[in-house]
DNA sequence: GCGACTTTGTGCGATATACGAACAAAAGTC
DNA sequence: GACTTTTGTTCGTATATCGCACAAAGTCGC
């Protein structure tokens, strides 16, 4: 690509539209310039730019993201096929276990939820399309993680915040690495309060034809109800069912 | 505000984006210059400068959005306290009812899901927070337009696609105009089977301390299993009660 | 295989934008 | 209330972007 084909006026504005999502939901020229690491006056152009076009409000002093900014997130939702093709087996799976089934696929050192039957609220945090998770922590980030080569999977891992967020979490990488190739061997990934005190999940990779894996689906419990031992035992048939069932769907 | 105050690479760059939400996810060069009615090269330059920035993936020749996009708009939800906030209500409210609840603001003339505690699917269109749905047939519609003057209200539905859904829809604006009028006297709004044939809704507005109406929230039900006219026995209570809590935790 | 048509890539002049500094206006400090 | 610090805005200029026109590369029918 030749320099002249990047549009950095365009560049700038998305960088400053994520300032909004570090913080909380009012930004001042000031402070989204320190976000950004933008000058002032960059920043005030964008944002007045934002606020002409309504995806922000300005009452003079600070800025504020409209709703119809989710257009732009949503436009994603709603051009792919795969949130929609997954979410009626994620339906039926939801209500086979009892307990709430996700879709994610990975974006950079985070999984991306893109579709999720809830069944009853077990974490603390809100799960919604579009909400993000560290991959190496979570059962589906394990999978994700797990279909790249290794040394992709580490260069991913080099790049996270490897947080220990509770006793249980494993921040090793070398650990990680090692699980890794379990998961590939074995075909799904389980992870036990290692994100959050209290919840297990288990996951397996959605594959296309190919067998390239493309996303993957988790079935979440309270550990209260669900031991991890249980989880393969109650949870992963129904998980490889649904995974069979997807595989002719996913072409290319 | 200045004429140069506005960044037109930018504007032009956000309604490259959206020209996605409108067709599906693989858009050429061409096709988006066509959408968008700007011209190729400045599309060209914006669609490179998204897969430079690792927001689109291009093959050479079509351009397809990644989910990093994703967080554009989920800066808006992770950034607005309003979701987080009626979230843990409108699941006590689901729950209570044994139906879905949601929360949507107004968008133009569409309303915007923030929130929802779905309980099944009675819906053909899968509704998550992002979605949209035209504001004139929906019942969290009707109550946010019913909050505007009756002049911006008229001024909304002139804007409007005023489409025939099914047989019941209301499309006449005198009538909606009239309909508004009841909402605002009587606070509540119920849409019978005029978004899509087999489902019922009833909505409140969600107002703040100084009774602004800041959002809506609802309860959607199958018409087989509540008849439209059970809809205000059955849950007009719950869902006061839950505007009557929201209130005093609406600040501003 | 060969035109007619569509789509994509690129050089260039005119125009619009970003930068940094300077100034003005608040806000915070003592 | 005077001082310092932070923030918002304006301005001139160097630079980058826009849109046009043309060239190149595909795509289609036959």
């Amino acid at each position: 690509m030749r320099e002249t084909d990047f549009v950095s006026g365009f560049a700038r504005g998305l960088k400053v539209i994520e300032a909004f999502g570090e913080t909380r939901q009012r930004l001042s020229i000031a402070e989204a310039s320190k976000l950004t690491g933008l000058d002032r006056a960059t920043v005030r152009r964008s944002l007045l730019t934002l606020a002409e076009l309504g995806y922000a409000d300005y009452d003079g002093k600070f800025f504020t993201l409209t709703p119809k900014i989710l257009r732009l997130g949503h436009a994603y939702l709603a051009a792919t096929p795969l949130p929609a093709l997954l979410q009626p087996h994620l339906d039926t799976l939801s209500e086979k276990a009892g307990q709430s089934a996700s879709a994610s696929v990975l974006d950079g050192t985070e999984i991306v939820y893109i579709a999720r039957a809830a069944q009853r609220r077990v974490m603390s945090i809100n799960l919604t399309p579009g909400s993000r998770l560290p991959a190496y922590c979570a059962s589906m980030g394990r999978v994700l993680l797990a279909a790249l080569s290794e040394s992709e999977a580490r260069a991913v891992l080099a790049r996270s915040e490897l947080k220990q967020n509770t006793a249980k979490t494993k921040t090793d990488p070398e650990d990680l690495i090692e699980e890794f190739r379990r998961v590939r061997a074995e075909g799904y990934a389980i992870i036990d309060q290692e994100l959050e005190i209290g919840l297990c999940s288990i996951a397996v990779p959605v594959e296309n034809d190919r067998g390239e894996t493309i996303a993957a689906i988790n079935i979440g419990a309270p550990a209260a109800l669900v031991p991890a031992a249980e989880m393969k035992v109650r949870y992963l048939k129904l998980l490889k069912e649904t995974q069979a069932a997807l595989r002719p769907l996913l072409r290319r």
